[in-house]
DNA sequence: CAGAATCCCGTTGGATACTG
DNA sequence: CAGTATCCAACGGGATTCTG
């Protein structure tokens, strides 16, 4: 796609109106966040998983901020949360609707950093040497 | 998309080593951005900026935060920052062919947020019936 | 105009301990 | 196991002032 199709395309998008704009922008804000991004991919890949394992396979992850932000993400509908009334509990989140939708939108991002990886720490040492020279 | 075949997609992704993995995610964490991502809208939709433009484009955004935002992006080789040499100075900032690929990836989440805009709504409110019922 | 520098406060978010 | 509750340090980020 070029800069000029792509500058139409955005262009075109529907938010003319202000007010509009502002919703939108919102929710870019609150979904356009690490663990939200990260939790998302991993529910893809595994399909539903248990509190634990999103845990564990969200690295760095603190226990505090995966509830928090499962909890966002279940108010936006984009997982949903199942309570299995068992001893030990054993609660499954799983991809809506919404959040896989989000998930393939998403889908781009990821495919770009992993394509552009090397170029991106290239521009960091051309960055850092022209600062330092 | 189905689920089955985006969670293949996704798997098929090169990054089985666990230090790619990590990187990939490094980078996701930086430019996952708010304030990176609206900058990387604006500029697709207007070509290249000066930096007040920018500042008043951006909605919300502190003069710190805009400046410090730009920086990252140059560092990552998101954008290009072309001083000329005139009184009052002139300071433009443009796209790179790098951050052109990240605005073409983030269109899709763009496009999703709009679309799905109402049914996030809807969401948050069934969620708070459900927490206050 | 395009920042750099400083001050300062609020929120984020980690660590820890506790509970059903 | 899947959280909640509490405390506290660090950082984000706004407001303001100053400069080339």
């Amino acid at each position: 796609m070029s800069a000029d199709s792509l500058r139409e395309h955005l262009q075109s998008l529907p938010e003319t109106d202000p007010e509009l704009d502002r919703l939108v922008t919102q929710i870019i804000g609150r979904v356009a966040d690490k663990w939200t991004m990260l939790l998302i991919e991993i529910l893809t890949e595994q399909g539903e998983c248990r509190f634990g394992e999103l845990g564990r396979a969200c690295e760095g992850i603190s226990q505090k901020m995966l509830t928090q932000t499962l909890r966002a993400m279940e108010r936006d509908g984009l997982v949903t949360r199942t309570v299995h009334p068992v001893v030990p509990p054993k609660v499954v989140y799983a991809l809506t609707e919404l959040g896989l939708g989000l998930s393939e939108a998403f889908c781009g991002v990821w495919t770009w950093a992993e394509r552009n990886r090397e170029k991106i720490e290239q521009a960091r040492a051309e960055f850092l040497a022209r600062q330092e020279g």
